[in-house]
This record gives structure tokens, C-alpha cells and sequence, in this order.
DNA sequence: TTCCAAGTTCTGGTCAGACCAATTTGGACA
DNA sequence: TGTCCAAATTGGTCTGACCAGAACTTGGAA
């Protein structure tokens, strides 16, 4: 499907992130992975830049070295997420916080700076939350929304930008989770409703601790999917013990 | 200097956030930049690639066209502040809340995970800004030094990865302010130490008031900063009263 | 035996030219 | 006027070659 050169990346990414390559240790020359992939060098050229781009190996020339997973870009979260069957628990822990702590931040920077017109986008987005009765899949879409109009109305462009780079790599990885996910709708509504009085009052102390509590709520959510996912992953891996192995 | 598609990629990311391409709008094609440009069309490849990377552009076959600027990555920033004699005052002003809001988060996660002998690192961190005379450029760095520790010890991998990322577009950009930074030596001593008392009682609150007392320190710095530059450089604008043409 | 310097090999960086597949474009046709 | 098809254009890929600098090997000097 993808190109040749994303193969050769996603392959090499999978190996470091995994530990075959040592930090620090130099990774085979593109001559000798083009000899191993068999293709040209070319493309395993392009598959190393994407390498350093996202951070993970100092390209030089005499030769590409393995870096530490901490002085990686940003974009290697979607590739930790994406490795095992369920992402890494920790990292989605950590994102979490992270995302709360910007939303909270972007909702009082959209407090200080927006106008009364502004600020109602946001409450709209708030409404589909506590006045429709909304299926899984329409919950999630108006969270996102409303995420995305916070962020909009913030005018912050590096909060902006953060959000968006960590949200494209979390949602996707999230996929796996997704037919465990129980959603407390109700309390979901109760918040989304304080939410939107609170915003119409710029009242920010309100506002940030309904951010706290949304979070508390997608941390029990979350908590909640993955001992379910886990129940029934385990006796799956039971009957197919070994990964594919091509 | 640099290399050759290095260039191409500076000078298009140039023309691009100067506005000479509108959003939306088509790109030459890449046999005619490498035309332009005198070189040939892997340079420009290689130069495109980077535009793709920072996300400023959009490449698929039929044509490359130019992207909105908060659909790009986070890598514009950099890109957004070296424009001009000074960097954006305005996006300054966003990274600083942003980081400062991050370096807060940081320190809650660090009091919240940390070992007693973790969090003593930070703490020793915060001594030379209020034990030792310091001169500008050390100052700097303890700043750094104290930063650095802190997301260190927050154990939060994308919160490092985030802040390390804006941290490096942020600092070499503000070389051009730095001659007109006046630090405020002793006020920042005392929260320093202030910051020492309240991590080594593991108190968040006492800890989020200091940060936020940073934070405003150097904004109100950075403010004057701004104004004595602008002074400087005005009369100067008038005898060059045109940028460079080439 | 140790250490350093010269030479060789290997590495990534760059370049040129060609072909392919998808898109875009423009004109012919209904 | 609208539709459709073919030609031109675009990015994507591949090949093969050469270069400058890094890394390694080897030999000799201390």
C-alpha cells in the first residue's frame, strides 16, 4: 500500500523503538539496508531522513547513529503508541495530562482574549454534550469539537500547533480501545453544562476545574477500557501465541 | 554554508510566510524551481520534502500547494520568529505562556512521581540563581539548567519532547534581544529560593505561585527588552530604509 | 609496547538522466 | 453548454556515478 521508503522507515522505526539497535550504536550504511531490503538506496535514503526527522537517529556523514527516545521529535509518539497490541499505558497517561493541561490553558487564554461572539462558537459545541441524545460515535465528534474550538479561540498558534501534532498521533492509536470504551454520558452532560455557564460568565476558575473534572472522567474512561481490552486480549493471545511473523 | 536544497527550502519557507504564495495556491513545479534555482531537481525535492515536513505545504502529484499556517507542524515556529529584525512579539508571548504554563505542569507531575533525591536535583538546580553572583550569560544558563531539570524529573515523555522542541525555536531566536535583556538579579534570587522551600516541601500550590511569579518576571523583561531594541533599531531602519533586495 | 600519522576503505551528500503513474488541462465532440 | 477523452504536466521512483569527509587499517617512530 504505502510507498517503499515509508516500509524501510515504519521497519527501522519498529527495530529502534524496540532495542535491537543500542543507543548511540551506528545503524547498518544505506548501501548495506538497500542490500537488504533490496531496492535502491535511494528510497532508504528517503526512509532515513524520515528517521531523522522524527528524531530518532543523527544522520552524519561517516555514518547514522541511534539517539535517545527523549531528544526525538514530537512525532515519535505516534510510533510508540502504535507498537504491541494496545498502546503503552504510560505514554497515553502522560498524553492525557499533557492535552488536559493545554485545553485547560487554551480555555483561559480564550477567556482573556476572545470576544462575547467567540466565546459563544465554544458554548455551542458545549450544547450537543447535554441537550442531544448523541451515539458513541456522535459523543466523540462533538468532544472533538469542541476541543478544536477551544484551541481556535485561544489564538495561541504554538498551542495550536502542539495540540494538533498530539492529537493526530493519539487518536488514531486509540483505535484499538475504541469497542472498550464506556461512556459515562450523563456526567459527561452535567460538566458540558457547567462548562458552557461558566464560559458565558468568563468565569476562568469555573472553567478550569470543569477541564479537571472532564479529565478525571476520560482517566476512569480510560482505566475502565483497558482492564475490559486486556480481559478479553488475553485469552485471544493465548490461541495466536506468536506475532506475524512475515 | 549550508547545503544547496537547505537553501531552496529557507528561501521558499521565506516567500511562503511572507505571503508571496497565497494558501491554497499552487507551487511551481519542482522542474521549474529547479530551473529557478540553477540546480537540479533533486535539490529541490529534497527542499520540498523539508516544506512538507514543517507542513507548510502540501505535496501530492498534480501539484504542491501551499498550506494554512496552524495546519503546520510545530517546526514553523522557529521559522515564524526568524523573520524580521525581531522576532513576532506577539508569538513570543504565546511560547512564553505556553512554556511556562508546560514548566508548571512539569513540576506538579515531578512533586507528584518524584523521589526525594529526584526532586533534591531540581532543588540544587535552583541554588546558583540565588546562592552565587551570577553574570548574565550564567544566569542563562542556570535558567536553562533548572528547566531542563524539571521536565527531566516530570518523567512525562511528550511533555519533554514538547517543551525541547519549542524550547530550541525559541532560544536561538531571541539572539537579537539579548543585548537589551536587563535581568532583574535579585528578585529572581528570591523566588529561586522561594521554589527551593516549596519543592522540598512537595508543595504544588506554593510551587505553581512561584512559576507563575517566574512567569511574569520575565515577561515584564522581556517587555522592556522590546522597547529598548525598537529604540535601537529605529534610527537605524531609516538609514536602510529598504530590506535586503536580493 | 605504545602511540601517532599516513593511506585506504567506507559513509553519507550530491548530481544527472530517465521512466512511471497520477493529475491536470485543454480541446474535440455530442 | 456540458461531457469525455487524450495529451501535457506533475510528483514519485529508480539507476548509476562521483565527491568530500569520516572511520578504520596499517605501518613506522618513540
Amino acid at each position: 500500500m504505502s510507498a517503499k521508503h515509508n516500509q524501510i522507515a515504519n521497519h527501522l522505526i519498529a527495530d529502534i523503538l524496540e532495542g535491537s539497535y543500542r543507543v548511540g550504536e551506528r545503524l547498518p550504511s544505506e548501501r548495506d539496508l538497500a542490500a537488504r531490503f533490496k531496492t535502491n538506496r535511494g528510497a532508504v535514503r528517503e526512509a532515513m531522513k524520515t528517521l531523522q526527522q522524527i528524531g530518532l537517529a543523527d544522520i552524519q556523514p561517516g555514518g547514522a547513529r541511534v539517539q535517545e527516545r527523549d531528544q526525538a521529535s514530537l512525532d515519535v509518539i505516534g510510533h510508540i503508541l502504535n507498537r504491541g497490541d494496545l498502546p503503552d499505558r504510560e505514554v497515553v497517561d502522560q498524553i492525557l495530562v499533557v492535552i488536559n493541561n493545554l485545553l485547560a490553558l487554551a480555555a483561559e487564554q480564550a477567556i482573556k482574549v476572545a470576544t462575547d461572539a467567540e466565546l459563544e462558537t465554544i458554548c455551542q459545541a458545549t450544547r450537543p454534550l447535554y441537550q442531544q441524545q448523541l451515539g458513541l460515535i456522535e459523543h466523540g465528534l462533538a468532544r472533538i469539537n469542541l476541543l478544536r474550538c477551544v484551541m481556535q479561540t485561544s489564538k495561541n498558534l504554538p498551542l495550536q500547533l502542539i495540540s494538533k501534532s498530539l492529537f493526530e498521533q493519539f487518536a488514531p492509536n486509540m483505535e484499538p480501545l475504541a469497542d472498550y470504551v464506556q461512556i459515562d454520558y450523563a456526567t459527561y452532560a452535567e460538566y458540558a453544562k457547567k462548562l458552557d455557564n461558566a464560559l458565558q460568565a468568563r468565569n476562568a476558575i469555573a472553567v478550569h476545574e470543569t477541564f479537571e473534572a472532564f479529565a478525571k472522567l476520560n482517566r476512569d474512561s480510560l482505566i475502565k477500557a483497558y482492564s475490559a481490552a486486556q480481559q478479553h486480549l488475553a485469552p485471544l493471545s493465548a490461541n495466536q501465541p506468536m506475532e506475524a511473523i512475515s
